[in-house]
DNA sequence: TACATCTGACAATGCAGCATGTCAATATTG
DNA sequence: CAATATTGACATGCTGCATTGTCAGATGTA
């Protein structure tokens, strides 16, 4: 539905038709972060996004379906900026274990930190959409436990009891560093990054503790 | 506004006026709970709750000012039941740690296996209400990481690194294990109980170990 | 039995937001 | 410059829901 009609394009303002069009899209998921990490999910309205993104409200149809497709990509875009940083963090402090925690703790709670609407958009807003809540939860969570497991199963090798799992154990740890996380936003940023950190260090540290054990 | 008109009030159905306002109150917030739990706090109407309470739509008026206060009045009753199972639990096990933390959690999974309604509503849509997220909150986590942080005071009385605090190592721990009764949730409950009670226990150990250490 | 209160079914109203449409102004192309 | 594509501002129709109102019938009271 969205281009049809492709009789004829052209350049308008210097730009291609698509790069005019995608550049509206980021606009709408820039306004959306905005409204939605400020004000909830649903309270964003397709009038609110459209009119802090300065576009007229065709173009979000332009673009997406409707308010949950425009969630997704918000919540996407967000989450990649924080796996991003957050692996950069990890793979700069390699190959110590300890170091590549703390650096990671580091980035994770800087980055809510230093960005509240991202904040709330990935540790709040995530469960307020209709559908798709398994796809965001196993991109929002299970995926970065993902990356802990890989880190677990290194450490031990032989799990000793057999109904340890460690794609569980490490769901946990997402867990808890994100309860954290949420406390902490909720707080308005009551206590210091580095308390932050240095709490959750000792919650990661101790499961390390106990499987190298 | 609900109760001017006391000119005369008289018993129906063999009930007095209070009686028949609580019962229709709690049918509500029962009805509610059923609504809400299988299809979300977002697809929740009061046209629906009514029709699953058996009731007309006049009656929501009577006992909830809007929706949210009523989910407000569900989450609430799950989360004393919640409570009151967990409590219940921890003070037959006492005074042994390990085991009081088993039963605990036994109590805890048992809880969200066998209500996936209940679970859906501490757990998820605890999210999606506009006003009061503080207060939910507080009351759904942070009164349950006080117990635990009462506990850790016990175990531990002097903190190594004034960095630490207990509050929020509890929090952390309440994450994990709601992050793994999400996670067991949204897989419609693919692990055993006492699988989930055994992973659970081991980050809980771990972090008992390492206080005590 | 007569009368007042209570209840349930459903209608009426009003509002908010989605989705599409209109149209004049502006930019681009030939 | 003429023709057409593109844009922005705003209007329009529509839907679903909240909230209040109506009324007949059921139930209790004098």
């Amino acid at each position: 539905m969205t281009a049809n009609k492709r009789l004829k394009q052209r350049q308008y303002g210097g730009q291609s038709m698509e790069k005019r069009r995608t550049d509206r899209r980021l606009k709408l998921v820039a306004a959306a972060k905005v409204v939605m990490g400020e004000q909830g999910f649903q309270a964003a309205t397709v009038k609110k996004i459209c009119s802090e993104a300065q576009l007229t409200e065709r173009y979000f149809y332009e673009s997406f379906e409707n308010l949950d497709d425009l969630f997704n990509a918000v919540y996407d875009t967000e989450i990649d900026r924080l796996r991003e940083s957050l692996l950069k963090a990890i793979t700069d402090a390699a190959p110590e274990p300890e170091a590549m925690a703390r650096k990671g703790l580091e980035a994770l709670f800087g980055f809510f930190k230093q960005d509240p609407q991202a904040a709330r958009i990935v540790l709040i807003e995530i469960y307020s959409t209709q559908q798709d809540l398994m796809r965001l939860y196993k991109r929002g969570v299970q995926d970065f436990a993902e990356l802990i497991r890989i880190v677990l199963d290194r450490q031990f090798k032989q799990v000793k009891k057999s109904s340890i799992d460690p794609a569980l154990i490490a769901t946990a740890l997402v867990g808890a560093a994100t309860q954290l996380a949420v406390r902490w936003y909720l707080s308005g940023y009551e206590q210091s990054e580095a308390v932050m950190v240095e709490n959750c260090m000792l919650v990661i540290t101790a499961m390390s503790d106990k499987l190298t054990a």
